[in-house]
DNA sequence: AAAGCTTACAACCGCCTGAAT
DNA sequence: GATTCAGGCGGTTGTAAGCTT
């Protein structure tokens, strides 16, 4: 795979800023004035070092190839391991992953987990949705009438709220559409409902979303919505 | 051999956060 | 306390190379 000179071609944007693939000048320009003055201060570095990019461009330049102590080449066994291991742990904290894969960066370690795992997302089969969804429908009656989502991020929030109409009565809103989905009466107990709920959106939900609440649930105090979203995690909602 | 698909990755964008004013 | 701005981060895009049909 050829590094460097691809994807955009050479251009200035409205600014004035050059866009697009650094050439070898430019890197030469930045490499020395970074090993001179140090990180830090980016856009000052791109006005001195008389490059003209924006201090972001230069910084993203400076961490991702030019830094010193770079690993090149492929992502080992070993690495891959750790990689599967902390995003189990962290999700899409790419910069948090990288740290303990000294030489990696953010950005490779993301791109390395977009082109290998990102497709290869477990899908439940039928038997643990009916499971899944048990235990959400048990989870949510037991533990809430009415279920909040104040406390949930934005991100979170976006996926799924749930609220109670009246006693009886639940409904999901995914994505925060117009036409929330009713589920069917509460009074049923059998694996029934489950069959006559159409959960496919929601079992479609995006494999970063699913993080974000596993995050959330994660990071935060228990509250309404976190809360949901712990049970929905233990439930086996995020896999 | 050519076309289409997949993989790899550099680089951009938009949003968020924290420090400075 | 409000505003501004730089830096950091995650998501996305564009394109070349490799692979498959």
């Amino acid at each position: 795979m050829v590094r460097g000179m691809m994807g955009w071609g050479a251009n200035t944007n409205e600014q004035g800023w050059r866009k697009g693939p650094w050439t070898p000048e430019e890197d030469k320009l930045l490499s020395e004035y970074v090993n001179l003055h140090g990180e830090g201060r980016w856009s000052s570095v791109s006005r001195c070092a008389g490059l003209n990019r924006t201090g972001k461009s230069c910084r993203l330049r400076w961490v991702n190839y030019l830094r010193p102590g770079l690993k090149r080449g492929h992502i080992t066994p070993q690495e891959e391991g750790i990689i599967i291991e902390l995003h189990a742990l962290w999700g899409n904290k790419w910069s948090t992953i990288a740290r303990y894969l000294p030489g990696r960066t953010d950005n490779e370690i993301k791109n390395y987990w977009r082109t290998h795992f990102k497709t290869k997302v477990k899908v439940p089969v039928k038997q643990d949705k009916k499971r899944i969804l048990r235990q959400m429908r048990n989870q949510t009656q037991q533990n809430y009438t009415n279920v909040s989502t104040t406390d949930m991020s934005p991100q979170a929030e976006e996926v799924i709220m749930i609220k109670s109409d009246n006693d009886n009565m639940f409904s999901i809103n995914y994505n925060n559409d117009e036409d929330p989905v009713e589920l069917p009466p509460v009074t049923t107990t059998s694996d029934t409902w489950t069959e006559n709920f159409p959960m496919d959106g929601l079992w479609n939900i995006d494999d970063e979303l699913k993080v974000a609440i596993q995050n959330q649930a994660a990071t935060a105090n228990c509250s309404y919505g976190t809360d949901y979203a712990v049970n929905l995690y233990n439930g086996g909602f995020i896999f």
